[in-house]
RNA sequence: CGGGGUGUAGUAUAUCGGUAGUAUCCGUGUUUUGGGAACACGAGGGCCGGGUUCGAUUCCCGGCACCCCGACCA
């Protein structure tokens, strides 16, 4: 893409109705724009990011079983009855409109009770299961307080997973499965590092559920990691009973603030229950579906990448989920440096590579340098008379302080490399 | 939902009970081009409603919006 055809344009200026760093990076150099409290658009160079986020997710998501789909932000208020999920004085989050007609609707803020009802027309057999259907849509919380930019929003990005079992045993398998899935998105998405699988409470529908929450002191949950064993338990069910039965000692473990990024769930037969989600066994018995949920919230990701993964000149986006692989320069209005750049940037492109290429003529060096790194592309390309003088192109990486000048060859094998 | 704070050009801010200033951004022109270039000219502003006052952007009341702390958080 061309910078000159892109209509964002970075800002100098930090807004001044945002505190927290990624809403304050991402509006600066142009991923979102702020529709109202936790509400934030995402513009092409964020959607990009969303998009590389999913991609991610949804190949980890398959790799198990997963089986995408769509279900509707619009909810029947008569599902939701069932499972005693639609009075506001159960669930506070509600948001609800009516229909011109007279009747109600809600507005998905989350999705056991969608995926149980039309589940319960294609279950009916032993045969038919397991089964894990998910789907990414937008979600939509009333929160009393929404905050910290794209962190806690009122309407975000979701995936969410739901597993239909025969029965616990089965539920389990899978259960173990998706931990290591999860595992390996936050490992692609380059937070796996600071991210910790912790033990923390089921709420209503089991002992335990599992989260996973990266460090970050922007987080809103409290902590205690091991940081040899790579888990954490929260705060919430941090007790001696607790510590007893994973085997962990209180002197090993560290206090710290996190961001749930991710959240599984052992959901019994607390949805199949209301829904009558049953199945016949071999023998010819009913038995009662054995449910999981397993979400993660992409646009909470982004903010949390953000969060942990910057410096004072702007985002530092890991490979993996950057907009762009490369972030091309043309300096100066010299014609052998439009050529060259020019050139360039079509044989990045006819090879696959994405590249950004600032082709802006009026722009001085020093205003794209600084949008480069606030942007946060991995791989920056220089194209200019001095560059050229010097026998090609300087490439220098965000993490890296200083480039260095490689022939074109060098340098389309240097770009063409996975990492 | 409890507490605190803030609303002034697109953005970021200053001052002020009496003609609202600066930077940036935008437009035009000239000179520039390796770390947010320089000069000149130009365009653009007081959240909404009420009150006090000769006069309110400023003071008071109400509303709305936004931010922060806490509560909440499948």
């Amino acid at each position: 893409m061309k910078q000159s055809q892109l209509f964002t344009k970075t800002k100098k200026e930090s807004p001044a109705d945002e505190v927290s760093l990624n809403a304050e990076l991402l509006i600066k150099a142009g991923f979102i724009n702020k529709e109202m409290a936790g509400v934030y658009s995402f513009l092409p160079l964020g959607l990009l990011v969303i998009n590389k986020i999913e991609n991610i997710i949804r190949e980890e998501m398959n790799n198990i079983g997963g089986i995408e789909m769509k279900t509707t932000v619009l909810q029947n208020k008569e599902v939701w009855e069932k499972s005693n999920r639609w009075d506001d004085e159960v669930v506070d989050i509600w948001f609800k409109t009516k229909l011109k007609n007279g009747g109600e609707v809600g507005l998905s803020f989350t999705n056991e009770e969608a995926y149980s009802n039309i589940l319960k027309q294609y279950i009916s057999s032993y045969k038919d299961l397991p089964i894990y259907p998910y789907d990414f849509k937008n979600i939509f919380r009333n929160e009393t307080r929404s905050k910290s930019g794209i962190l806690r929003g009122r309407e975000f990005y979701w995936k969410a997973l739901y597993s239909f079992s025969k029965d616990e045993a089965e539920h389990d398998e899978f259960y173990e499965k998706s931990k290591l899935a999860y595992k390996n998105i936050f490992q692609k998405v380059g937070i796996g590092h600071l991210t910790y699988m912790t033990f923390a409470s089921g709420g209503s529908f089991s002992k335990f559920s599992h989260e996973f929450q990266t460090l970050t002191g922007a987080g809103e949950d409290t902590i205690y990691i091991n940081e040899n064993k790579g888990i954490a338990i929260n705060k919430e069910v941090y007790t001696d009973e607790v510590l007893e039965s994973l085997g962990l000692k209180k002197e090993d473990l560290i206090e710290k603030r996190a961001i749930e990024v991710g959240n599984i769930f052992s959901l019994g037969t607390k949805f199949s229950e209301p829904f009558d989600l049953k199945y016949k066994n071999e023998k010819g018995e009913d038995k009662l579906v054995v449910m999981g949920s397993y979400g993660l919230g992409l646009t909470r990701l982004m903010g949390t990448i953000v969060e942990v993964l910057s410096d004072d000149k702007g985002i530092i986006w890991p490979e993996s989920v950057a907009p762009f692989k490369v972030h091309l320069l043309a300096l100066g209005k010299d014609e052998n440096v439009k050529t060259e750049s020019d050139k360039l940037y079509e044989e990045l492109n006819r090879k696959g590579i994405e590249v950004l290429f600032d082709d802006r003529i009026d722009t001085s060096a020093g205003e794209k340098f600084a949008d480069a790194d606030l942007i946060g592309i991995p791989y920056r390309v220089v194209v200019s008379k001095r560059s050229l003088a010097d026998g090609g192109f300087e490439v220098k990486k965000r993490t890296e302080a200083n480039g260095k000048i490689v022939s074109f060859d060098d340098l389309m094998k240097l770009l063409e490399t996975k990492n």
